[in-house]
DNA sequence: CCGAATCCCGAATGATACTG
DNA sequence: CAGTATCATTCGGGATTCGG
């Protein structure tokens, strides 16, 4: 998440009407939203948690396929932080960590079933798109 | 959209079974929707064809804020070649170019109308969260 | 004048090695 | 087991320049 510096201050006016939310606006929290999701793990991670219910550290990266260690813990931190997921530490003599969707975390992932489901019905559509695209250039 | 070389080859067996997606796949085309989403732009560029209309590229970045005109380019070129939007050029005296979703890009339009609706109830749950976190550090 | 391509830098990402 | 630290690399993205 670019967190860091990226202040993207709204300044000036801090005028928006309260209640009206438009993504459009740079400060709009719900283009953090976006931002969020942007993360291409952290929706991987709602849905695998919302799949497989809790799961500890190792479960995780062993779900997602290519994420590193440093981008899942990275974009754990940030859900959890958004209060999206929990995480325990269970300071057994192997330490234990497990992470699960709080019920904010669970009513996104219902959001993100709906996108999945888009995904199964019209990938397909895309890739032709895509190829035909591709092979008129 | 990391595009250029990021080929994620899966190679070896191909082996999955056909119409079922699973996004935790490197490989799989649905975890491509979350990357073309992932793209910050994308989503605005579609809700904001979605809400008014067809535009042309310069009304186009008058409605996103923040968006640079390299940025929104690219974004545009990937929406097109997805089939999501199209593109039409009028070659006038100063040119003209207009972009419209197509029928794939208004049902992709609903998903993301979801997600804005989920966010309008839910975004001030996240700042809660996240001011509470911050705070307890 | 509108839209696209180039250059360049800082930030994000990922592989690897190390620690409680 | 579950991270943290460091380093090398890629990539996003803004300013600028080009084309028509």
């Amino acid at each position: 998440m670019g967190t860091t510096g990226s202040v993207e201050a709204p300044l000036s006016g801090e005028g928006r009407p309260p209640g009206r939310y438009d993504a459009f606006q740079q400060g709009c929290p719900s283009r953090r939203l976006i931002e969020t999701l942007g993360d291409k793990w952290a929706s991987l991670v709602i849905v695998a948690l919302g799949l497989r219910g809790p799961l500890r550290y190792s479960e995780l990266a062993a779900q997602i396929a290519g994420v590193s260690q440093k981008m899942l813990t990275q974009t754990v931190r940030g859900l959890e932080r958004d209060g999206l997921l929990t995480r325990t530490v269970t300071p057994s003599v192997p330490v234990r960590v497990d992470y699960e969707l709080t019920p904010l975390g669970r009513s996104l992932l219902e959001v993100l079933a709906h996108l999945k489901e888009w995904a199964e019905e019209h990938m397909a559509e895309i890739e032709t798109a895509r190829a035909a695209h591709d092979a008129a250039r």
